[in-house]
DNA sequence: TTGACACGAAACCTATTGGTTTCGTATAAT
DNA sequence: ATTATACGAAACCAATAGGTTTCGTGTCAA
């Protein structure tokens, strides 16, 4: 961990299942990092530690409100794993073609 | 890396710029290891390393031809990745039906 | 049949990652 | 005023990840 500074890329920030759980935790509920600790298995340092890796992605926004630091999920910089996704979408689609083309053939002896 | 032998995640898979590379490069065109070798500035065991994880995430599949190993794509396992992030698809509805409320309220003293 | 080629396996090295514990400090509660 | 709470920062540690080099082996070419 150790909060590589400065702009970690969303994919090694949701490399990691406990990251992931965080965001999903963090549905539209701002939570502060004591809360989110109590999910886990490990210590409230630890959970901080992933929180800033994913605060680091741009996944994640702090604010401090009296002795609590709260989290909130920002979705955003999810587009980007949107769009890396999409380019693969082509082999879908052939495949989804192939398979419109075999069922449209509509004959068995055909493959 | 050490291609921590079966079933590897694909999110882990893909969170290596190297083997997100490898994965663009072999788009529908099966490439042996020097081939593929070629894009990097690094050994061809370090590629074969990486492939080896691609592969233990079932995100390409290997088959032997003569004296070289040929690669292809698979993008089934990509499946789980868009299964993953449409789970957030809400909050980017969310966003998208507020403004939408906000562009169909047409009044600009309200926010 | 003798090289050259393409590769896998293994040993090894360094930096990073995911975790811990300890300690200090600001804020809230009594 | 004192104590409890919520946290950050730093030092530390073991395991993993990403890379290298070396060596052995099966396959193709001359």
């Amino acid at each position: 961990m150790e909060a590589a500074r400065n702009k970690q890329d969303v994919f090694q920030a949701i490399a990691d299942p406990t990251r992931r759980e965080l965001l999903s935790i963090l549905g539209d509920q701002e939570l502060p990092l004591k809360e989110l600790t109590g999910h886990f298995a490990m210590s409230r340092t630890a959970v901080s530690k992933h929180l800033h890796v994913l605060a680091d992605a741009g996944l994640v926004q702090e604010r401090k409100v009296g002795r609590e630091t709260r989290y909130r999920l920002n979705t955003d910089p999810l587009f980007e794993l949107k769009r890396w996704l999409s380019y693969f979408d082509r082999f879908w689609d052939n495949k989804l073609s192939q398979l419109k083309y075999y069922v449209e053939s509509d004959s068995s002896d055909e493959q």
